[in-house]
DNA sequence: CTAGGGTTAG
């Protein structure tokens, strides 16, 4: 029974969780918390709930425990709802109380609110709280590293840990000099230091300076080499990231997720998949990290395959997906464009978050199903769920893309006047769009003027967009200059403008415009576009004429667009 | 305390 906070199986813990409450046990002091412990361990939050529930005099130790499972079940608000009751019901929290709430700190209000327990208890002088405090502040961005740093320079004592949370602070909020001067002044260091300063040179995307500093660190662990490897393949030199990722002694999952994503990135799946088969034959631990990591790079690169053959992998470990692997998953198939298996994954999940609903609803809005994306937002709000700045960009892009104007407008005043949510530049860039589309030009042009925001390459170019689709050539050159100013190299753009010249007749301005073109285009790089079929990954430039039946695939898609003029559709191909 | 990770307008 001592050791039953350290059982991991779930089945042997079942039996024990049984036998426990067959003896009335549950309620022993002493048996209680290492029961919750192992609970949550296993992730049964639900039944840790359970046996705190039916503890009659519940003692800080207890509660402790209960806040600990809540936090490693990323379940924040519930950690704090124990706090809440704790504190209610005259249950003085301790040390122990705030290291695990400040775990579950991402905001940095909320730390300060810890951080002001902690004074008031006097509990400021305990080594550990102060560089939890530290951590915690850390990760609140640029707000954070002032009050961090203040803790810092207040603490009378501190050791390794201390001196490694600041530096990781100052790493994060890009103080690169600041954290390799406290690196150098520090009184010891540890491997963590060293990874610490490592990852800045990384993260600061100092390859070659990091290069160099790995090369004479004292020690090399996994996370060493999984963060240089990491650095290259962000920087795209998935080539040096190999030889790196096969030539390091001990491997762990992360570093085959830092390489399998790495792949997945620059759209090479068939090595993705390679690797990811060679990952679960070598009996590697596939964790939510992993999961969602590859996932993620599915998504951004539209990797189908790849995306699938993860989520089969998920399905046949048998575990109940977690609300971050399921969120994953709603995006990838949605971004890929499949989404009766998102709308899939999001109905199955038993614990649906805020981000859950924002990404089905953009999956929905973004691929013609803009009324299923508004019904699901009605959903969502009849469920309880408060909608936030996201969702309202699927909303207004939803209308926007099915030509629902005025109901745009107004879901754009209600989100201000029902929710508090003061809009911003994405928000302005689908009521531009909306009004664009909706052929109501001038009044977008105004807004444009008017919004509290400098108008980005976005906004000017759905206008563009607007402009095309309606033919105002006028208002498509003015347009045009000021994206000129912030595009200059973007053949696309002056391949619109002479697109709607060509459909007025203005013959004149049509072949000016093509000079123009052909200007940026040699100012700019050849783009190469890419498609994922059964047999593998096909990569293709404009007017290719590499396939060998390319003769063929011409005359098909002249074919459909004479179809789709014929139906009244423009399209802007421009050959 | 250090490596991988879920939603944002054309």
């Amino acid at each position: 029974m001592a050791d039953l906070d350290k059982c991991t199986n779930i089945n042997e813990l079942k039996q024990l969780h049984a036998l426990i409450y067959k003896y009335n046990l549950h309620k022993d002091p002493f048996v209680a918390p290492k029961l919750i412990s192992a609970l949550s361990l296993c992730c049964q939050t639900g039944l840790a709930i359970n046996v705190f529930d039916h503890v009659p005099f519940p003692d800080t130790r207890l509660c402790n425990t209960l806040i600990k499972a809540h936090v490693r079940n990323s379940d924040p608000l519930k950690a704090f709802h124990v706090f809440n009751e704790m504190l209610r019901s005259g249950i003085s929290p301790d040390n122990w109380t705030y290291l695990f709430l400040l775990k579950a700190c991402s905001r940095y209000e909320c730390v300060q609110m810890i951080h002001a327990h902690v004074e008031k208890l006097n509990l400021y002088l305990d080594l550990f709280v102060c560089n939890s405090l530290i951590d915690a502040y850390s990760k609140c961005g640029i707000v954070g590293i002032v009050a961090a740093r203040n803790v810092f320079d207040a603490m009378a004592e501190k050791d390794v840990v201390t001196y490694n949370s600041m530096i990781n602070g100052l790493v994060r909020t890009g103080s690169l000099s600041e954290a390799k001067n406290m690196f150098d002044k520090m009184p010891q260091r540890d491997k963590v230091s060293w990874n610490t300063i490592l990852d800045g040179y990384v993260k600061a995307g100092k390859m070659s300076e990091a290069f160099a500093l790995f090369e004479r660190m004292p020690w090399r662990d996994v996370i060493s080499w999984s963060t240089v490897i990491s650095g290259y393949t962000k920087l795209g030199d998935i080539e040096m990231a190999r030889v790196l990722f096969d030539k390091m002694p001990v491997k762990n999952s992360v570093p085959w997720t830092i390489i399998i994503s790495g792949y997945a990135e620059m759209g090479l799946v068939k090595e993705a998949i390679e690797l990811f088969n060679k990952m679960e034959e070598g009996g590697f631990n596939l964790d939510d990290g992993t999961f969602v990591s590859i996932l993620s790079a599915s998504a951004e690169s539209g990797l189908v395959g790849l995306g699938k053959r993860v989520h089969q992998s998920i399905t046949k470990s048998g575990h109940k997906c977690s609300v971050l692997v399921s969120n994953a998953l709603i995006d990838m198939y949605g971004k890929c464009g499949i989404l009766n298996k998102a709308w899939d994954v999001f109905n199955t999940m038993d614990r649906k978050d805020l981000i859950s609903w924002n990404t089905m609803i953009h999956g929905l809005a973004m691929h013609g199903y803009e009324r299923k994306a508004l019904q699901l937002f009605a959903r969502m709000k009849q469920e309880g769920c408060t909608p936030d700045k996201v969702t309202f960009v699927g909303v207004l892009s939803a209308c926007s893309h099915t030509g629902m104007v005025e109901e745009g407008i107004c879901y754009f005043y209600g989100m201000e006047k029902d929710y508090g949510i003061v809009p911003e530049i994405q928000h302005y860039g689908c009521l531009i769009d909306l009004l664009g589309r909706g052929g109501r030009l001038s009044e977008a042009f105004q807004l444009v003027h008017d919004m509290p925001f400098e108008p980005n390459v976005v906004i000017w170019g759905s206008l563009l967009g607007a402009c095309r689709m309606h033919n105002d050539a006028l208002l498509a050159e003015k347009v045009l200059n000021q994206l000129m100013k912030l595009e200059p190299v973007n053949a696309g753009n002056f391949s619109l403008l002479s697109n709607i010249y060509a459909t007025s007749g203005d013959w004149g301005n049509v072949s000016n415009t093509r000079l123009q073109i052909r200007k940026a285009d040699n100012n700019s790089p050849s783009g190469v576009s890419s498609i994922e079929l059964d047999d593998g990954f096909h990569e293709f430039t404009i007017m290719d004429v590499t396939h060998p039946k390319s003769n063929r695939i011409y005359q098909l898609v002249n074919g459909l667009s004479q179809q789709l003029k014929k139906i009244d559709f423009a399209t802007d191909a421009c050959v």
